[in-house]
DNA sequence: CCGTGTTAGTTGCAGTTGCAACTATAATGC
DNA sequence: GCATTATAGTTGCAACTGCAACTAACACGG
């Protein structure tokens, strides 16, 4: 018995980055299930409406750095988007290069009608915890994603 | 002022399920390419390693549940560790539709190798959060995983 | 202005993933 | 013992993703 500290037996269902990308897992394909069915979304797309909903006339980029999408994942789902006839794209005249992205009347319907199937969805996911207790997860979860942001790839170790 | 209680206005930031695939990405993305670049392993390959470095002689199907990946993914993670020669794959003398998984020499020593790894990417990331608070995160979270396989599909409100 | 470098966004290609169809084996019922 | 149904695992195809190369537009120094 009595095995090394930190040699062998790691188990998975231990092991928080494995733990996190089920729960993720999880509930994302529970949300993208809903937008697709319904609303012919994936969930790049959703994430951009969502942001755009909120704040109209970003760039892709800007969209990008709110929505952590790298600027390829961005295109993609504001093309579809634009195909749709969700959003529309218009080039800023200040600067040629970037657009100006701003939902049309039906991409923000859409957004109004899943918004609430998807605050429905949290709401009955976070029912499991008190509203203390949520508030405490959500902090930490706060930490922790700036932490990872900060480590960078494993191994690396220079810490 | 004043919108509508349930009515619109859902910022991402503040969206449970998107901060959990942010968080779960950036964790994930930085294992990955740990393993990838020393060891050649993908995601999926790792976790049937850790699973059989554990719990040797499981079918694929058996691995496919304890690491929540559906069948064809484990079937090519299995191809894949079995070309690399990390494992063994025999068919089941009692069944022959099924396969027995072993690791070999070799696919134990990767494991060996990259626990160490891990763990410590891990340390170094809950090192955000003190013991106490880590024990309870991960109590919630596995609340609200149990509370996510309870709740299937969003929208399909039958709750 | 004109070359050099930088930034916004798109596209091609290669690798991955997921679903459905398929093969092979086993279990069940008559 | 044979037809039916179910299960284990693989494979084909289509969609998705990520990276690198590319185009277009701007910025800046000479």
């Amino acid at each position: 018995m009595a095995l090394p500290d930190n040699g062998p037996a790691l188990d998975l269902e231990h092991f928080l980055p494995y733990r996190l990308s089920v729960l993720s897992n999880t509930v994302s394909s529970a949300l993208a299930g809903a937008y697709a069915r319904r609303f012919g979304l994936t969930i790049p797309q959703w994430r951009v409406l969502a942001v755009l909903a909120r704040t109209p006339g970003l760039s892709a980029a800007a969209v990008g750095e709110r929505t952590a999408m790298d600027k390829v994942a961005v295109s993609r789902a504001v093309t579809g988007l634009a195909r749709a006839r969700r959003l529309r794209r218009v080039l800023a005249a200040k600067d040629r290069r970037r657009s100006v992205l701003t939902l049309t009347a039906s991409g923000q319907r859409v957004y109004e009608r899943i918004v609430p199937l998807a605050r429905a969805y949290e709401r009955r996911l976070v029912a499991e915890l008190t509203p203390d207790e949520r508030a405490q997860f959500e902090t930490w979860l706060g930490r922790l994603q700036k932490r990872a942001w900060l480590l960078g790839p494993a191994g690396d170790s220079r810490v």
